[in-house]
DNA sequence: AACGGTTTTTAACCAGTTTTAACACCCCTA
DNA sequence: TAGGGGTGTTAAAACTGGTTAAAAACCGTT
């Protein structure tokens, strides 16, 4: 899981943004302002940045800087309305990742963030990554792809285990069709998503001994791993 | 030490190239077609890549996706004629670090090889492999091809010693099939790699007496030595 | 060059995983 | 309440990997 922070101070840009990284598998979250995004920086972990650099209060340069006072290596993408020299300087001398200079197509801003994410390597997914999770009297271990359940262990496809761990990294919350399709079979066609639904359908089948926990349809958007406490 | 591997199939542009940089003091490799450049690639040991787009027998992009699936992280930079939207997008695609529309000066092609170089962190020295691994209750010697065991040690065969090197190194995270092969076996056709699959099974009757530590199968992918705490 | 032991590849068959297909059912809306 | 799209379910098909053993290649020694 890639939890992305979008700092954008227009709200319309920032909300596709926002929405259009959700679709790919990415959890975001979208402040629209240099300070609000600071604030939300301190207190949540994030594994990659996404600033505008022209924004009221705080512009997106100096937040990178304060941000890479916290994390030295965290990825930083600025979007920049004009491509100025003086500007692309200024960003390298702060670190940046990489560029985007508006307008852009969503699809150029999805390639750059992942192949940022490829290069700085599987450190970041690796330590960021919640491996164990407790589903009421069962306990999943993504690591090991590993369900325990009080009747007998379950070894768990790679299938499975991704789509189990991705329903648990939204517990309580709508797990939408086509994040989980994009994040996990890399692609939303028609056939992937049924074989998606034979996968909820096999996961629902491995978590039936636990009462406490299941996995409900959210007609026309997705499944939520409800767990009751 | 930065090595760097050249690949432009440009003769007197590539020479120059390859001198500058040596005049820098990068150690560089000079090939003049894509085949050869792969070739050197899986011989030696480099940090860094130039090449160029387009080039007679394989062209710049389908290097890279070969050289990146042995080496996820290492820089790429293209160079390339044009500045065509859909080359971009393509490169990005592959993971490119950065782009150079010919002509370009000798100072900036320096400059964003220092860029990218000061991004990617001081990681560039990896002359130190590390040689020894422990595997709970196990040691595993890759520069004695041995691995130790309560039960009595293990003399590795080559194959054996590389492959068990390389699922270590990746420790928790998925080896890839294709990465693996083309490191190992030079080369990943269907025979070496159900060759892969057989040596993968002696692996795993090796460690089958330690618990904590088990190769698990990414279906499609790759491998993932995994342990457990 | 011929031998014997070792390592690696090839081959065949089997087992497991994932996708595709088909059909039934449900939910929403016109 | 009829229709269409979304989902549940099952089973077969397609694909990938596991296992074993024999064949081939390799290597040092004679």
């Amino acid at each position: 899981m890639t939890r992305i922070l979008v700092v954008e101070d227009d709200p319309n840009l920032g909300q596709i943004l926002s929405e259009y990284l959700q679709l790919k598998g990415f959890v975001t979250t979208l402040c629209t302002d240099g300070e609000k995004g600071f604030e939300k920086f301190k207190t949540e972990k994030y594994d990659f940045c996404i600033l505008d650099v022209m924004m009221p209060k705080k512009d997106g340069f100096t937040l990178a800087k304060e941000i890479r006072e916290i994390d030295k290596t965290i990825p930083v993408i600025f979007l920049t309305a004009k491509s100025m020299k003086e500007d692309t300087i200024e960003g390298l001398k702060i670190g940046a990742d990489d560029y985007l200079t508006k307008p852009f197509s969503m699809e150029e801003l999805i390639l750059r963030v992942q192949a940022i994410l490829r290069r700085s390597g599987a450190k970041s997914d690796q330590s960021n990554t919640i491996n164990r999770f407790e589903l009421g009297g069962l306990t999943f271990h993504y690591d090991r792809s590993l369900l325990e359940r009080p009747s007998g262990d379950v070894k768990l496809t790679s299938r499975e285990n991704e789509l189990l761990k991705m329903l648990c990294d939204h517990m309580n919350q709508t797990m939408e069709r086509n994040a989980a399709l994009n994040a996990i079979w890399k692609d939303d066609s028609y056939f992937n998503a049924r074989s998606m639904d034979v996968y909820i359908a096999k996961l629902r089948k491995y978590l039936k001994e636990e009462e406490q926990v299941h996995i409900l349809t959210v007609h026309g958007q997705g499944f939520k791993l409800v767990k009751v406490e």
